[in-house]
DNA sequence: CGCGTCAAGTTCGAAATGGAACTAATCGGG
DNA sequence: CCCGATTAGTTCCATTTCGAACTTGACGCG
């Protein structure tokens, strides 16, 4: 980390960390966090989406000017143009108004456009302009090599197995923040 | 989320979704992302993650007074006493400044104390004062029951395999933000 | 119908965030 | 033994973000 983070990249061959102690060559903290972590789930996940999110979606930005919750309606609506924003709020975790504002650039730049559903005018469905279905085809490519690459060190197998026990969970998410609410005031009166 | 959030819950029963399209009982969008998206290890990890973290530091916060970063900062000491800040940065992903502020504010409330390593000044290992890890010892429960049941979903093997396979990916994660950062610059001129 | 309730989306403002520049300490090479 | 480069941590500030209140539209019920 850190120290071989910006290092010039001498080769293709991956340099492994310094190896400072544990047995897997991460610097003690993060091998706590994961070896030593009763909550080692939710570390690793949060480990993964940390160093995903930050580089893909600098990346984003330098190359479309889009921020992330921006950049989320785009790939929203190229998975399903006509969505509303209360599905990508919901399908994304941003909260609406973050994707209020979001859209409003967006279709000032031209890239999406509102429809006032006209069934039930309070709905608006959301759906991409012709320059911004090119964004999400050009873009789309870095994602999957990215993507490619966080599953390098997992064989064909290993990332099918990943894939259905992560969809187990996230189809099962909508009952845990229910949950959640309840626990708001337990015995921990501080 | 958003909108099962807040309920004022009627029930421990829970009520899911609408329901309204696809197979999964998930609404339109989010089943999209789950099953007609290149990007699926991505999407999954982020909404799971997006699905823990308010919920779970919303409560930390009401509890605690602490944001997130804050207490990462002490989870982390309370998994490993006295790293440094930089160690922190790395493992959990936030940038130093935003855990400078957080260590200056825990030091504040008497939870944590900075000690200057004296064989390299620029070194302060932190530490958890009583307060500190009592807050440790006593938020550990309710996220250790969260982690429970966010993986409810799984069988006691199945977990185990999550949990090899993630860490496979974790500890393979230092090698691809070299990787990203090549792509600085490819072949999308904008 | 007309009113209370709820849902979709917007606006507003206070606070958090993170990039960049900075300080202080160490290290290394001539 | 000094000077340039590097690292841990901090400060500054422009921007983002999210909760809360609000607007508009739809629905249900007497």
């Amino acid at each position: 980390m850190t120290q071989q983070n910006k290092r010039p990249r001498e080769d293709a061959e991956i340099v492994p960390l310094k190896i400072p102690h544990g047995s897997t060559g991460l610097e003690a903290l993060t091998e706590a966090k994961l070896w030593r972590n009763p909550c080692w789930f939710a570390f690793r996940f949060n480990h993964i989406a940390l160093r995903y999110n930050a580089p893909l979606y600098g990346w984003i930005k330098r190359h479309t000017g889009l921020s992330r919750p921006e950049f989320v309606v785009i790939y929203s609506l190229g998975l399903l143009d006509g969505a509303l924003a209360r599905d990508i709020s919901y399908s994304s975790g941003f909260p609406k108004n973050t994707l209020s504002r979001a859209i409003d650039k967006l279709s000032g730049l031209g890239l999406i456009e509102r429809r006032v559903d006209e069934t039930d005018r309070r709905n608006q469905t959301l759906h991409l302009l012709p320059a911004g279905r090119r964004m999400f085809e050009q873009t789309l490519q870095q994602f999957v090599a990215f993507e490619e690459r966080m599953l390098q060190s997992l064989s064909p197998g290993e990332r099918d197995t990943l894939s259905n026990l992560l969809a187990k969970i996230v189809i099962d998410t909508p009952n845990w923040a229910i949950e959640i609410d309840d626990q708001d005031d337990p015995e921990d009166p501080d």
